[in-house]
RNA sequence: GUCGCUAUAGCUCAGCUGGAUAGAGCGACCGCCUCCUAAGCGGUAGGCCGGAGGUUCAAAUCCUCUUAGCGACGCCA
């Protein structure tokens, strides 16, 4: 469905057009002073100028001519030439009606180019605990997705592993040092190697930061975790098989602490993944003389006229001849290219590393391994601090494992919800989990994705005011409502929605017209928290209505059975909204 | 040092492709449950939109300068 915005535009502007004014002046915005009017145009005080006319005689005259304009009840030129527009409420009421007819997207057209889109987002590290630092990336990631496959395009969620380098040296040195009779470290077996991993996830988790806290301290232990790297990717066949039970015991865990985040991958790709795609990648570099060495290193310039600033060159290779981040992040694009070809691939990715991907990006571009039509995009989150501003930690001081802070949240929402309720355990436990969750991400989203934000644990379980809590609270409203009708056995057959009654029913009505312009702009901009801000002004009017309106109580049963149909595309436009943010309602709580 | 980001109510944040009285939540104060869930609704108080210039009929929003905080700046990721 067009969006009742375009529509207003359309006719503001044949409106100007039709009195001889460009055209362009008939830009409609929603109001900023709802108590004067819903819509508003200021294109007259832009154009008196041009025109060499005071502001409200060019008002007047397209007020003038936009009278009796079906889509509008009023239109009114005020003082200095602003244009107050009403819209009409038959026009609205069917306009909504024709939104609920369709609960899939409530008229929200999808983009008229469908693109193909690799988000990278996540970059968990194999064996090693996933920790808040993790949590805006899979948050953030996952909406973007959402919104993106919502407006037709098609999406690729990567999880973009850190499964390379000296930690899985380290593991297999320090797992060689307990264990050191396992076949994995026999050089001459040659037969097959277990099924079954010789550790489980808890062990796996303790072995890393041990080994990584005696490579500091014992230089021979970091030679031999060298070492061990360096065969490993140099194909000793012990050590992959190892590899191969690292990454299967640390996805399995990972996965499941995506699972109770509502956050899932369609690939789980690593940075191992990309390796054997750098040496023909170099290679090519070095042929078409983008790469050089620089101090020792191999380099490729990225400084473009009109930098404000040096950019350092990019990196492709250390001076001792070895890959780093640099190496894998292209050749990812490399296989991501030759398998995918998408059309853009977007970083979901801390803003500290901006210049980095800066760097990143213009070397992919130069040495040809993107084209023009594939863009790159850098989407920078900030820091998740503490109450204090400083970074999130636990009360000791320590890095907030992921699960901790997920188990904290939980069990006060289950201690408020039993305190409230008297629902079965297994439902508290169910509801309690899904309250907490839309309290997390919603006060991780309703946050500038950019910006840093402050986490405060007490806050977002008192869940009072602008938070997850209060959109599903009302929606389970409604929910109650619409069960409560239907177990009176009505319907709504043959009913519409209609014209608005009172004040809060338009403005609700209003709020419910701008849905599709809401998420299509959330998306374009590739922020979340304007659907939050969005959400939140239609709960808020819903909520105004409802304690004015009693659903149950109207005799009249047409008004009821429009009501009804009101509640139905509201919460279907709530729902849909929390879904695109990657969290979902109880039915009751 | 260079470049970037941030600065809005006591606190946490929206608003920034310029428009009419700068918004919300929390906290404070005052009301509202014989009525569909009070995790709610209505209201009051609280602001030189960091500071100074400029552009404009109109600036929190655009430009310049400035102050403070944070961040990034070739062999980490």
């Amino acid at each position: 469905m067009e969006k009742i915005l375009d529509i207003i535009t359309k006719e503001v502007r044949e409106g100007f057009s039709s009195c001889g004014y460009e055209e362009s002046y008939g830009r409609v915005t929603i109001s900023n002073r709802p108590d004067l009017c819903e819509y508003q145009c200021n294109g007259a005080l832009a154009a008196a100028k041009a025109y060499k006319k005071a502001p409200f005689v060019i008002a007047d005259e397209v007020a003038e001519q936009l009278k009796g304009n079906k889509v509008f009840s009023s239109v009114e030129s005020v003082k200095p030439g602003f244009l107050n527009l009403k819209i009409d409420g038959d026009f609205l009421a069917e306009y909504l009606f024709g939104m609920l007819s369709d609960k899939e997207r409530f008229g929200c057209e999808k983009a008229e180019e469908k693109k193909k889109i690799m988000i990278d987002y996540g970059g968990p590290n194999v064996a090693k605990p996933l920790h808040v630092g993790h949590l805006r990336s899979a948050i953030i990631g996952e909406s973007v997705k959402r919104m993106g496959r919502f407006m037709g395009h098609e999406i690729i969620g990567d999880v973009h592993l850190g499964d390379w380098g000296l930690q899985m040296g380290l593991i297999i040195t320090e797992l060689k040092e307990r264990q050191p009779g396992l076949v994995y470290f026999d050089e001459n077996y040659t037969g097959e190697y277990p099924g079954e991993p010789p550790f489980t996830i808890s062990e796996l988790e303790e072995i890393y930061p041990t080994a990584s806290g005696r490579s500091k301290e014992d230089s021979a232990y970091k030679d031999a975790a060298m070492e061990a790297t360096f065969e490993l990717q140099h194909g000793r066949k012990g050590y992959q098989a190892l590899l191969s039970h690292i990454l299967n015991v640390s996805v399995s865990d990972l996965k499941r602490n995506y699972e109770n985040l509502n956050v899932s991958f369609d690939l789980w790709k690593g940075e191992s993944d990309a390796q054997p795609f750098i040496p023909e990648m170099v290679e090519k570099m070095k042929k078409e003389g983008h790469a050089y060495i620089s101090e020792g290193a191999l380099v490729v310039d990225v400084k473009e006229e009109g930098d404000t600033k040096e950019i350092p060159p990019c990196m492709i290779l250390k001076s001792d001849g070895a890959s780093l981040y640099n190496t894998t992040d292209l050749a990812t694009i490399v296989w991501r290219m030759r398998d995918y070809h998408p059309d853009q691939i977007i970083y979901v990715v801390d803003k500290r590393q901006e210049l980095y991907f800066t760097q990143v990006f213009r070397c992919a571009r130069k040495t040809g391994l993107v084209e023009d039509e594939t863009e790159l995009t850098f989407l920078g989150f900030g820091t998740m601090n503490g109450k204090d501003g400083k970074p999130f930690k636990t009360r000791e001081g320590g890095v907030m494992r992921l699960e901790n802070l997920l188990s904290e949240i939980n069990d006060e929402m289950y201690k408020k919800i039993s305190e409230n309720n008297t629902m079965a355990n297994d439902e508290a436990q169910n509801t309690a989990k899904t309250v907490a969750l839309s309290a997390i991400k919603y006060g991780d989203l309703s946050n500038q994705a950019s910006k840093d934000y402050i986490f405060d644990v007490e806050r977002f379980t008192s869940f009072e005011g602008n938070t997850g809590p209060y959109i599903l609270y009302t929606i389970v409203r409604m929910k109650s409502i619409l069960a409560k009708y239907e177990a009176l056995g009505k319907a709504v057959e043959g009913a519409k929605i209609l014209p608005a009654g009172t004040e809060h029913e338009k403005a609700l009505m209003l709020e419910l017209g701008r849905f599709s312009g809401a998420v299509e702009n959330a998306y374009e901009e590739l922020a979340p928290h304007k659907v939050c801000a969005y959400m939140y002004d239609l709960a808020n009017a819903f909520n105004s209505f409802y304690h004015g309106t009693k659903v149950m109580a109207e005799e009249d049963e047409k008004r009821q059975a429009g009501y009804i149909l009101l509640l139905e595309l509201t919460k279907g436009v709530l729902e849909k909204c929390i879904e695109l943010l990657g969290f979902s309602a109880p039915d009751r709580m």
